[in-house]
DNA sequence: CCATAAAATGTAAGCGCTTGCATTTTGTTA
DNA sequence: TAACAAAATGCAAGCGCTTACATTTTATGG
């Protein structure tokens, strides 16, 4: 028997069990290659020396991970995790393993998250939002490493994607927002940089304004991080104004709770002096108070999607399809009418 | 030079660069051991042919990937998620990627995200809390994986952690409580079940009410899921109760959320009909109205110091060590005095 | 300009696994 | 029981990289 101070090989399982490797290994790969004798003998053997695959060998020679890699921008705040927890739970059933990495909206970081992912043998890529370097998609593509978009729709997209209209999204939001004789709109966005998503968002509601007769030319955004604190102090910047916004709409959930809170400390009242609406509908919109108005993203079914999908962009080797989503608007206590 | 449709190797840069695959490798791994114009031309030969290193052959060949795995319980909501940022950025600091899988609380999850990790090459691993099966630590030990335990410290611990004393934590929480006059306390707490954590915590509610002469046995618990949802519904169970708890403690600041909505919903005002205490004082704490009395964990901190202490024992295979970090009390407005 | 040490580069042996092909064993049929 | 097909197993060639050791080139000094 082999020394027991190292990791057991495939070797040394073959050896014991007086097998050669190549029935070892169609043991764990394809057991029903091997009669039942020698494969209860093997297993016996296997599990008695603790006997796991090395990864890297396996990868090496058979090219197959069966691991799906996620880049998220951030894992800070929870506007990824319910629908990464519903693409982990698909990919799971697939017989699929996912690893996480976050960029920190960083494209640098996110390149380099990329290529650790597929360097590390990912059989696909989830990736969310379009914006990203060509070199990055080259480099996917000369790896035939399949990638899935998530978090936005567009049909002439060049790659495929499931999500949804961000554009549609806040305009039809945005809507609301006017109908309630709101004219004076601020806007608190994520860094536009790199960030198709937070663009979309904003050109959503020019839309809408134009569309009722508004300039979007005066229109005020403060662009800051993706921080419940940064939320707090651009609220605070575009309240400060000589003629206040009387609605600001915000890029996502935690940049509209840090303007809730912020308007709280001011001793502004929500929705009395001012609405605030803000986009993703996560967890903590429905904490915060008043509750906010925002738009309803189909978080899990995006995960569960985009993981079926992906998997078969994989196992297929097709280019894969696009898909769009529904969003909602859910109107809730942030949002008031316009007091004048 | 080499067709384009297969992903260039070591071999391809080494041709066309005219120099043998062990210069070319030195270019990457130990730039200062090849002459200056040599590098160059290998490294414009890198770039122009789009070579990525294989993951898996250089893990094979070298028995070091840079990788540092983690699992936690949960990416649905924030708990981890500061200290996790943390961990990853100083990690990242000292060339470390960082790969995150998820368990779900679910200990047979856990074991196969383990297996999934190391087997992938993870150089060293972070885990949440000592409960674990036995036959895990053995297969790490076996593997020669370091493994850093977090969110948790004792100093008998079989394995270093790098963390607070959840059962004192809670404890001065607790007087806290009872420091208010309340004297019928309900308990909300996680799964305990493979949850050291959640069992301390308890265990620390205890202790305070026993050296507060009263008598810990006729305490109310209920045991749930950390989700938002679920701390509503075992609030409203409490709560249903002939006589019922004047303040409720919960696991964790999700739970407590929870409550706390649920009692705005059954109409109880917080504090003044029952007080809510969380745990962990993330994010959401601050959001939620009112502010949750908490308990405040440095996240930030024990991220970073536990990314300084594992890739230490990476580096230099010794066992590690253990450090205690402090804990506060916040005090905010979702505890008030019992109301007789 | 030559000897010699130091620096740069090349050679080739693995690392642990999968898999096409060859060989052996087992089972079937006449 | 012989002949042959099918099933089970073994053999051995890689997969792409790192690195100890061997060899060649460059630098140094007399």
């Amino acid at each position: 028997m082999t020394g027991n101070k190292t990791v057991p090989t495939l070797d040394d399982v073959a050896k014991t069990a007086g097998v050669s490797t190549a029935t070892v290994s169609r043991c764990i790969n394809t057991p029903e290659r091997v009669v039942e004798n020698t494969r209860n003998r093997v297993l016996k053997v296997i599990d008695q020396l603790g006997y796991t695959p090395n990864f890297g060998a396996r990868v090496m020679a058979a090219k197959r991970t069966y691991t799906i890699g996620a880049i998220i921008p951030t894992m800070e705040n929870a506007i990824f995790a319910r629908s990464l927890q519903a693409f982990q739970e698909a990919l799971h059933q697939k017989g699929y393993t996912l690893l996480v990495a976050s960029s920190a909206y960083r494209p640098d970081v996110e390149e380099e998250q990329i290529r650790a992912l597929v360097s590390r043998g990912a059989d696909g890529l989830l990736l969310i939002g379009h914006d990203r370097d060509a070199s990055i998609y080259q480099y996917l593509k000369q790896r035939e490493v399949p990638a899935l978009i998530a978090w936005t729709f567009a049909d002439d997209a060049p790659h495929p994607c499931i999500g949804f209209d961000n554009r549609a999204s806040m305009r039809a939001l945005t809507e609301e927002v006017l109908k309630r004789g709101h004219r004076r709109v601020g806007i608190i966005s994520g860094a536009t940089q790199g960030n198709d998503r937070a663009r979309q968002r904003i050109e959503g509601i020019k839309d809408a304004l134009t569309s009722n007769g508004l300039d979007p030319a005066n229109l005020n955004i403060v662009e800051t991080k993706y921080e419940i604190e940064c939320g707090g102090e651009a609220f605070e910047k575009l309240m400060s104004f000589k003629k206040p916004p009387t609605a600001i709409l915000c890029g996502n959930d935690v940049l509209a709770v840090g303007a809730i809170r912020r308007a709280r400390e001011l001793g502004l009242d929500v929705p009395g002096d001012v609405s605030i609406t803000g986009f993703d509908d996560i967890e903590l919109a429905k904490v915060v108070f008043p509750a906010l108005t925002t738009v309803h993203v189909p978080h899990r079914e995006m995960g569960s999607k985009a993981a079926v999908e992906l998997v078969n962009m994989v196992e297929t080797k097709s280019a894969g399809s696009s898909a769009e989503l529904n969003t909602t608007i859910q109107i809730r206590g942030s949002l008031g009418h316009a007091k004048n």
